[in-house]
DNA sequence: CCTTTTCCGGTTAACGTTAACAGACTCTGT
DNA sequence: ACAGAGTCTGTTAACGTTAACCGGAAAAGG
């Protein structure tokens, strides 16, 4: 219990200079390998920063420069391989232009999500990639601080504002596709697993599925959507498989069972497979299922799982150029909307071999 | 190509002060709800605040407090759900405690282990939660940075320091009791997949295998452990199914094949199980298989996947509490290690139902 | 009535860094 | 020898915030 010892402080520039008998604006420089040093000093004050342990504090620096070489990146969800790409493709960017990268997680609440990028803001980040699910009151916030001045790029938020870009991928394509592809196959009777009729109003590749039945001139039954609402503020224990098992299995028990279905992602998808086999049921035979976003498993299920990818190093690439513009460009550029094509990935949950 | 408008400056305490008639350090209270300000005052102050849409700047106020309430959690692998679950685990008490937590991802490279861990130094983290793997070249830096007195809390990382507390799964028990599972239904030819035999010394579940196998007076083929080299820098595109699937693969071709196999992670067996079934054998009947996580998934798998599971949750959240009391205590406290039980979770890829 | 406490707001001086400028000294070329 | 350029280091003044302190007014207590 008594074996505590003082805390120690970090060592200044001032200490630095101390040390090594010269100003701190020569170890600034030193440091920061700018303006001139002679090779003497140079090695004086090297060997006193590394006697000392001396790391240069960041909030002074970013205070007095003005930046801080450093983007937020605010993501809905960490567990997701596609939230994990993206942040792969982001860092790679912007470690080549000598940006540091910090990551807040949302966990799909509108109050964290607002937590998250006032958080970001407030440590003064250079610029901000919003890569959440919008929210009345997180889309409102972050227009307060895009107009407060801070570069923002968005990643599949369905939000609009004059001063900040949006990258997507075409989810609206995607679902209708997924879903022109099951009834190419035949299917009349498609359901669809991982959203709530009411809740499902911002997922682009719901409404992908609703327009693709409209225009073939199927009718939507609601008792063929299933899932959970998810626009509350918490979302406890989520699970993504327990949703496309439990959705399954609703889904099975109705009289007139659907013949196909399509998963708002891989996961559910692989839930709802599991809930098939664990029925007797044969996939494609019995029941089709599609999913959303190619994540490595999907290649790996049984059957294969047909499914829709999206391109999202592509995006993480662009979105982290374009702020890139955004933070170093002068004047605030012009507005940039990209949206990027998805693209089908049919495989034997759909089609038997 | 005109549409482009001049930048924004961020508002200042004295904008505000000037705005409302006061001093900035009346501003400053109201901002901080500290210290007596007049009702009417405060409206005053409020509402220039809201119309010059002013926050604070987190660097000036951490520079002069000495602290940032913000933690930075250092993670190999952020497509992980074992760090997903520890990410939200940390979060939790920490906003309950009033911190930040800013994440950083090393990709489980060395370099870029640093590089996150250099960063959040910079910024003046209170503290830091560091979930990577262990390397030479890391393990020195990250001494570095605890001498030059930051709170440092590692997970799983196997590296001691007497200023850093360590909280850790059994892994080691975890390995082998799998394996112990393994060689009681009777296997004898066991494979692992997911390390090189050199490339598996970090790895305590890999230990585990060796040292079950060796308890069991059965003898470890160098060929039947598969995998691929990741201590070095670069990984990349780095997919750990497909490391399960290509590594069954290549156990599937030896004259004398496994009759079990256990698999470095959940992700990984599912590529074994993928492999195992394309050859028309059959789970557990030809062979047996194990993962390692119990991830969401490796219940919905076909058919379920017997699997070891690690307390995650209570893991970020000890690591928490530990750093917490790192920052908060006047001394620096005496060095904590924990070890924490793992459960083997047997299902039906292992013992048919 | 006087004393003490509570309230309200201002002043000053850092926190650790770097941009801008200034001064001195050493070359180089003519 | 001298202008001009290049090299090396120091001085000053912020960047935006808050801890610490100060003083006056109003309220409370005796």
């Amino acid at each position: 219990m008594r074996r505590s010892t003082p805390k120690k402080k970090h060592a200044t520039l001032a200490d630095i200079a101390a040390s090594a008998g010269v100003t701190p604006m020569t170890v600034s420089r030193v440091v920061n390998g700018n303006g001139y040093v002679s090779a003497e000093t140079r090695e004086k004050v090297l060997s006193a920063v590394s006697a000392l342990n001396y790391r240069r504090n960041g909030l002074a620096r970013g205070l007095k420069r003005q930046r801080t070489d450093t983007i937020g990146l605010v993501l809905g969800d960490i567990a997701n391989p596609f939230a994990a790409e993206l942040a792969r493709a982001v860092r790679e960017v912007m470690s080549a232009r000598g940006y540091n990268v910090f990551i807040c997680v949302s966990e799909h609440s509108a109050r964290e999500d607002i937590a998250a990028f006032e958080s970001l803001a407030d440590h003064r980040v250079d610029g901000c990639i919003v890569a959440t699910r919008a929210n009345k009151l997180g889309n409102d916030r972050l227009a307060e601080m895009i107009e407060g001045g801070i570069p923002v790029v968005l990643i599949g938020r369905d939000f609009r504002h004059p001063n900040a870009d949006l990258i997507a991928a075409d989810n609206l394509r995607g679902g209708y596709d997924a879903t022109a592809h099951l009834i190419s196959l035949g299917h009349k009777n498609i359901g669809f697993i991982g959203v709530t009729p009411t809740s499902g109003v911002g997922l682009r590749r719901y409404h992908g599925y609703l327009e693709a039945m409209r225009e073939h001139g199927l009718k939507v039954d609601e008792r063929l959507i299933v899932g959970r609402a998810d626009d509350g503020d918490q979302w406890p224990g989520y699970s993504t498989e327990s949703m496309g098992y439990e959705g399954m299995k609703k889904l099975l028990a109705l009289r007139k069972r659907p013949t196909a279905v399509f998963a708002r992602n891989d996961f559910t998808a692989v839930g709802a497979m599991s809930a098939v086999k664990e029925a007797g049921l044969k996939i494609p035979g019995d029941i089709a299922i599609v999913g959303y976003d190619d994540v490595p498993l999907a290649a790996h299920t049984t059957p294969p799982l047909t499914t829709v990818r999206q391109p999202t190093r592509e995006q993480g690439r662009i979105a982290a150029e374009a702020l890139l513009r955004r933070i170093e460009s002068a004047e605030t550029p012009a507005r940039e909307e990209r949206v990027m094509a998805c693209e089908l990935v049919v495989r034997a949950s759909t089609v038997a071999e």
